[in-house]
DNA sequence: TTTACGGCTGACA
DNA sequence: GTGTCAGCCGTAA
């Protein structure tokens, strides 16, 4: 048996072929989300472009934006892509996502965005320094605010240093009504934010984290300390969190 | 190539 | 405690 008849019949087994048409046209669906319906555009490496109809408005507006900006037409698609449903509903992996256009720099941003768990937050700063770029914290915010795939990339769960929530790309009650879904505590983080404290650690483990850390959730007010910095903490003899990597 | 602009931050009054 | 300001840095025009 050659080679290539080979390589055919492996590629039998494997998904259907995309036509020509899947190839040079995305296709766009309408899906509900916490924040309502929202539009997204598919192209054959995942989501492209994802959009609150409350924000993009009219679904023709949103598609001849997205034809403009992208240079490629648009049609319906025929289902929604694999793991978009679920993901929008807080579950699973979420789908593909094709960030592709972007810089990598914006993709760095984005990847580490997309590692902050459900229920979480980090600052602006944090991310800048996942990335290797510590200064850069309002380049970060820049990107955020671009982010193609709000939701999927859960831009929402990055918040100011200052325990503020900061800005969304759809308005701040939307990322408050996005936090408070997941069970944030922002009243809890404000009260926190004003008295100074930024950092929460057990003074039975001797780890400092993130207040929306998981582990920092788990203290008993019995053993909870506070802390304005992670100097503070550490002069104290305390060691950063290895998961949520407080700076 | 230059410039202006942010989903920010930390310092200082 | 709260308000302001300068610094920072990747983008887009």
């Amino acid at each position: 048996m050659t080679d290539s008849l080979l390589t055919s019949l492996r590629d039998l087994a494997g998904p259907a072929p995309t036509t020509l048409a899947d190839r040079v046209m995305d296709g766009w669906v309408r899906a509900p989300s916490p924040l309502g319906e929202v539009y997204a555009v598919v192209g054959d490496r995942g989501v492209r472009l994802l959009r609150p109809a409350a924000y993009a408005g009219d679904l023709d507006a949103f598609l001849e934006g997205y034809r403009e900006r992208h240079g490629r037409p648009v049609r319906p698609a025929a289902r929604p892509p694999r793991g978009l449903l679920p993901a929008l509903r807080g579950r699973g992996p979420g789908p593909a996502v094709d960030l592709g256009e972007l810089t990598p720099f914006a993709r760095d941003v984005l990847a580490a965005t997309a590692r902050i768990p459900s229920g979480q937050t980090r600052p602006y700063g944090w991310v800048a320094r996942e990335i290797g770029h510590p200064k850069a914290v309002r380049a970060v915010g820049t990107v955020l605010a671009r982010n193609p795939v709000p939701l999927l990339i859960p831009c929402h769960r990055v918040t100011r240093g200052d325990g503020q929530v900061g800005q969304y790309l759809s308005g701040v009650a939307d990322k408050v009504s996005l936090l408070e879904g997941e069970g944030v505590d922002l009243g809890g983080l404000a009260d926190l934010a004003a008295g100074g404290v930024r950092y929460l650690g057990s003074d039975t483990t001797g780890v400092v984290c993130f207040p929306t850390c998981h582990h920092a959730r788990r203290i008993t007010a019995a053993h909870r300390q506070r802390f304005a910095s992670l100097a503070r903490a550490r002069d104290a003899g305390y060691r950063p969190c290895r998961d949520c990597r407080p700076m």
